[in-house]
DNA sequence: CAGTATCCTGTCCGATACTG
DNA sequence: CAGTATCGGACAGGATACTG
């Protein structure tokens, strides 16, 4: 993570550095897809992913400390941690399907490997972004990125020159 | 980005790997979140990303070689490259919404900073991820992940012990 | 302007060893 | 089993200088 990126304050920032500077690496994403598969104890990730133990117990404590992974003993004695989703963990899932979609899409030519089905019936399900009032697809170029109401005077700049709307 | 997740060969990898190997990093989506909004030039990403010179050209190059990126001269004296963005990298546009949209939700408590609108209308859209065919949102616990067609062994026993289905 | 070359520092991350 | 402590190497990433 570029150490100044974040700085001077989180305030200042687009939405998308907030979102990165929580998941921006390699471990926090696939922990985070573990866990939104139902893992939830320490020995389940490490096995899952063949991470050392020294750098598991730095990311669960990272995600824990940014609010997407929430510490609950479920054992005094020994002592047993799990970790599970918090609300905004849980909301991290969209972002996961669509990587997935987004790999499978181009990145795995002798087909699909792990794929998103209906619990109930099984049936395949193909992710798609829509805004959720008309159900449209959000691709470029009917939809674009803008500045927000909250932007600040740099975000303002930065989106403002191409094609800005009323 | 852990040496040896990816080893031995992609052919073995979940779909999320293989996006996480290709943007599991910071600058990696930065830039692609500037390359989808527009931005084309070296001096450009530079300076909207307070990125080290050598630093993008490190980036930049990997995204190249990953496909995401497509390197075209457009001026022979002096040597100019603008960095466009192929099919794939034009796909990972959802992605970067998805990640917004959390970032928004959670992570911007004055308010939503930055947004996906209408081109046309400028109207916001409120990005969903739903089944294509259905329009249905996907989210736990009506869906799933799972095992799909090419699945090898390894991912198939990852996905199979938790209700699986026919 | 659009980069490349070189150097240096921080830290990511694994290996190993240890504890309740 | 569920971690913590410590060490060391590799590399991410910034600073600076240089080139066409």
């Amino acid at each position: 993570m570029p150490p100044n990126t974040l700085s001077p304050g989180p305030e200042q920032q687009c939405p998308i550095v907030r979102s990165v500077a929580r998941v921006g690496d390699w471990w926090s994403i696939l922990i985070l897809r573990d866990a939104c598969y139902g893992l939830s104890r320490f020995d389940e990730f490490q096995k899952s992913l063949g991470i050392a133990p020294t750098m598991l117990t730095r990311r669960l404590a990272a995600l824990v400390k940014d609010g997407l992974l929430q510490r609950w003993r479920y054992s005094e004695r020994p002592p047993r941690n799990e970790y599970v989703l918090t609300e905004s963990g849980r909301d991290f899932q969209p972002v996961i399907w669509s990587l997935l979609a987004w790999g499978n899409k181009h990145f795995a030519p002798e087909g699909e490997s792990v794929v998103v089905i209906d619990a109930e019936t099984g049936e395949r399900a193909d992710p798609v972004l829509v805004d959720r009032a008309t159900g449209r697809p959000l691709a470029r170029p009917a939809f674009r990125t803008a500045a927000g109401p909250a932007a600040n005077p740099r975000i303002r700049t930065r989106y403002a020159q191409k094609g800005a709307n009323p």
